[in-house]
DNA sequence: ATGGGGCTTCCCATGATGGGAGGGTCAATA
DNA sequence: TATTGACCCTCCCATCATGGGAAGCCCCAT
């Protein structure tokens, strides 16, 4: 099948499916005599399989290990499993990350009148003398 | 003083705040005879402004916003507010998406006996069929 | 005058993705 | 058969915020 049909099959874009051939992700498939890029059923599989682990997160290079580990069949799950909790891990520091700023900001919301008036606790915060504790624990 | 000194005081990277600069966030300051660029504590302060919202996660063209509202003395609390709101309802989508990986992904793990043999739920999930519907539930 | 540190500009890279130009190909239809 | 529309190709550029580094000027202290 054409590049495009292979997208539809697998979710991936036309884009995208270029550029995972480009960047040595999935290896180059084999091209019809008009140079058009020809997919098997395998190759679907195998896209299908970056668009989960992309939607779970995964970076490409990540998911480089993975694909490698899902075509060796002397793997161990346990490879697999440190790769995931790797990846847990890093999801657990963004998510404290957000959730620190998140909760942060809605102080500062919560402290702000929201009228006419211009006094904003908001601006008062991110205007604060460098002592100003605010903001720097939601980075810390 | 220098761009060095004022990094220092402000807590910004050089880089980053000839980048500002660049990109019109913030006015380009004087120069001396030497061509070097020349900070007064009032840029400073405004540098220290950028950093923490930066720190709070605002994009640059929401400071720009927020700088914008912060030198207007006829700006209303209202306006600051709602632009703090939007972000923080970014944010909470940002932390939704994360959370469902997270939760999605450590269900898998769990389920991974992370030992010598090759069988594991979460090659087997990346590689489903396409009717799984782990990772879809991940997307949604 | 020499060395080291500070400053300048300019270019490139990141990660994953989209947009678009410019051009070739194919299949169906008028 | 000629045209049209859908498909494919490659190549370049843009995003967003940031870092790295080169080449070169400037200043101060030794």
């Amino acid at each position: 099948m054409n590049i495009g049909e292979a997208s539809r099959a697998s979710g991936v874009t036309q884009k995208m499916i270029r550029y995972y051939e480009s960047i040595g992700l999935i290896a180059p498939v084999k091209r019809s005599a008009n140079s058009y890029r020809v997919y098997t059923e395998n190759d679907v599989h195998s896209l299908a399989f970056i668009r989960r682990a992309r939607a779970l997160g995964f970076s490409i290079e990540q998911i480089q290990k993975l694909m490698a580990l899902w075509h060796d069949k002397g793997r161990t799950s346990a490879e697999v499993k440190a790769l995931a909790q790797t990846h847990v891990a890093a999801l657990d520091v963004k998510i404290a990350e957000m959730t620190a700023m998140r909760q942060t900001l809605q102080h500062l919301v919560a402290c702000c009148q929201g009228n006419d008036r211009p006094d904003c606790p908001i601006l008062d915060d991110l205007a604060a003398a460098p002592d100003g504790k605010t903001v720097q624990s939601a980075t810390a």
